[in-house]
DNA sequence: AGAATTTGCGAGAACGTTCTCGCAAATCTT
DNA sequence: AAGATTTGCGAGAACGTTCTCGCAAATTCT
């Protein structure tokens, strides 16, 4: 029995045993143009003979599709994001018919650039990426793509002609200060992660990743809503790395008036702050009130729960699946800038100060 | 200026813009055969000109190589496992030069096959398998691969010639249970979590993922030599759903001998005991000492740290992928068992009843 | 200087598909 | 019954590479 170069049977093999050419063996299997439902039942018979699988790298070729999106993220695994969008894009993706393929940035410009390349040269349909930086993104244009669609998730970029799937981030972080507020919150600390710092500051550098730019601002327009004064607020900026975000969380403690609450902008900066306030024997809750952004198993399992901006992850993952498929198949498509609605779930991580004021270490009665 | 179907300048383009063959242009940018230095230099001119991209589809199928690897994995993203794997698989695989191609079979058997056939369709040059059933892997068979490497990763398959890769999770439980036993815990009880098993079950099932088998044969052997006799432990086997686990702890707990410790054998598991203890104010590592399989970020965190048997995921990646690249490599290659050490990170979970004997329910004086 | 070797390059096949085209046989017209 | 149409199938090209082979020109040998 004559085999391909890769061992398998290809349709020639199918074709002689079956006694027809290629071109029929191709009609018969893959059901176009004309054929006799007699030999189609034949040709059938001895794919199934000989265990027949097709290329479907010959027929990505021959097509010029190649029923593979390309997926470009950060493997940033104590994010939530990661896993969940992935595994959503992989099943949805799945659903239509498509694999994908998954490149790892590390949040890292040079490594996505390489890996946008490497998905083009591979042939995928379209691309899934969640950028790096909002700085750069000539190696997104229509031009370095050749064409093939992008998505955008998680993260805006200006300039680019994309679909794009994010978040209401800003109306979540801003809903958490009012919620804090109205649980007589007043003293107020903001932690956010960004890689735009080495190391730590207080002020709000000039470039942040879109999202986080979103949840800045959200914080920001719920403390001015309520009325928190700028002293009432300190702010934090740093790099995602355990060391120095548990050092910033020490600093925003460390102050003559502490705030009663720290909104982080991730889960790791929620974990910098369980793990500082553990250490100084603060409980979450009472001693130290907390709010973050993206929920999870461990979130909600916690004593107490977290209280956190929900995002729907699973949701995005798929949208971004559907848009982009969408525009694989008809390119004339128009972007679309999609925000999806993101939910406060209140746990008991943010202290009640209105009926346990005692609990404000600045309390004084 | 003439480009091919899908829009990209080809290397005939590349060949006439530098006026030479097809044949002379791909020596030039392959960099093989005899070719003149500065007509290759033109040619590299060229196609730097043009914007010039290889073809990987091609190629592939010109080399019968894909330089593709598939994956195939059990995206249950709150396991702590498959993102950290995955992670380490396509970082690693990416500095082999490989891409991955990623599929997700939530657990499913039919799924597994069904993304098998896929990948194999797609000609991957090898595959990595979280396999989610022993009973069943014909179709990880020599054959049904015909001939492509398959390196099972995190549970045994018995009666398959592959390379497998997996953690020491025998030792890492026996230490756990012995660990407890030194801070003075007698009653224990084990939660374990499978698939094997509609709703709970307090029988052991008679099939159990590799796995899992490991680390309910290390609690026994561990319970076995500190001498904890059988009515001393109380054993759960049950589905691996909040409801059912959850409900399966309270079991656990509502006994009239109640045990003074959890041992649990997945993440899913430890966050059930979390919230049902939470829901009756028991405060873990005082009223309920607990032990999970798996560190996170969270079990680190948190406040008690959970005490857990740590595996080393990212080095189960990258020997995964390292294994199968050297049987792409090599057909020749005898297929290698590895089982990677684990790890008791000793936190504040488990409490010390020898130093705080009042800890116990049971406790009087 | 003539023979032997080396060098550089192009023609063409191959990888496994799909699809266009044409042709003979079968079927349908009137 | 003779033309018109339909049916079923095979030959061959194409997708974009790489690689074997042969051939002419350039170089080295004696």
């Amino acid at each position: 029995m004559p085999k391909s170069k890769t061992g398998r049977p290809t349709i020639v093999d199918v074709a002689d045993r079956a006694g027809v050419s290629r071109a029929t063996a191709s009609r018969a299997l893959s059901s176009y143009g004309r054929i006799n439902p007699e030999t189609a039942k034949l040709v059938r018979a001895a794919a199934e003979a000989i265990g027949y699988r097709p290329n479907e790298l010959a027929r990505a070729m021959r097509a010029g599709k190649s029923k593979t999106i390309g997926l470009v993220i950060i493997a940033d695994f104590t994010n939530a994001f990661f896993d969940r969008v992935t595994k959503s894009i992989v099943d949805s993706a799945r659903g239509l018919g498509y694999q994908v393929l998954i490149t790892n940035t590390d949040e890292d410009i040079a490594a996505e650039r390489s890996a946008v390349e490497t998905l083009i040269e591979k042939q995928v349909d379209g691309l899934i990426v969640v950028p790096s930086t909002s700085a750069v993104h000539d190696h997104l244009s229509n031009e370095s793509l050749n064409g093939k669609p992008v998505v955008l998730v998680d993260r805006r970029l200006n300039g680019i002609r994309a679909t794009t799937v994010i978040t209401e981030d800003f109306v979540g972080c801003e809903l958490a200060v009012r919620h804090a507020y109205s649980l007589g919150h007043r003293r107020m600390a903001f932690l956010v992660a960004t890689a735009s710092v080495k190391g730590m500051s207080t002020e709000r550098p000039a470039m942040l990743i879109s999202s986080v730019e979103d949840r800045t601002n959200g914080f920001l327009q719920g403390a001015s809503e309520c009325g928190i004064k700028p002293k009432a607020q300190s702010w934090m900026f740093c790099e995602d790395a355990p060391e120095i975000s548990e050092a910033a969380v020490a600093k925003l403690l460390d102050t003559a008036k502490p705030p009663t609450i720290i909104f982080t902008s991730n889960n790791d900066m929620c974990l910098a702050v369980l793990k500082v306030a553990g250490n100084r024997r603060m409980i979450i809750g009472q001693d130290l009130s907390l709010v973050t952004v993206d929920d999870s198993q461990w979130a909600a399992a916690m004593v107490p729960g977290i209280t956190v901006v929900s995002r729907p992850v699973e949701l995005v993952g798929r949208l971004a699946v559907e848009k982009l498929v969408a525009q694989m198949q008809d390119s004339t498509l128009a972007p679309e800038k999609i925000s999806l609605p993101t939910e406060l779930i209140a746990r008991q991580s943010v202290a009640n100060l209105i009926l346990r004021p005692e609990l404000d270490p600045l309390f004084k009665d």
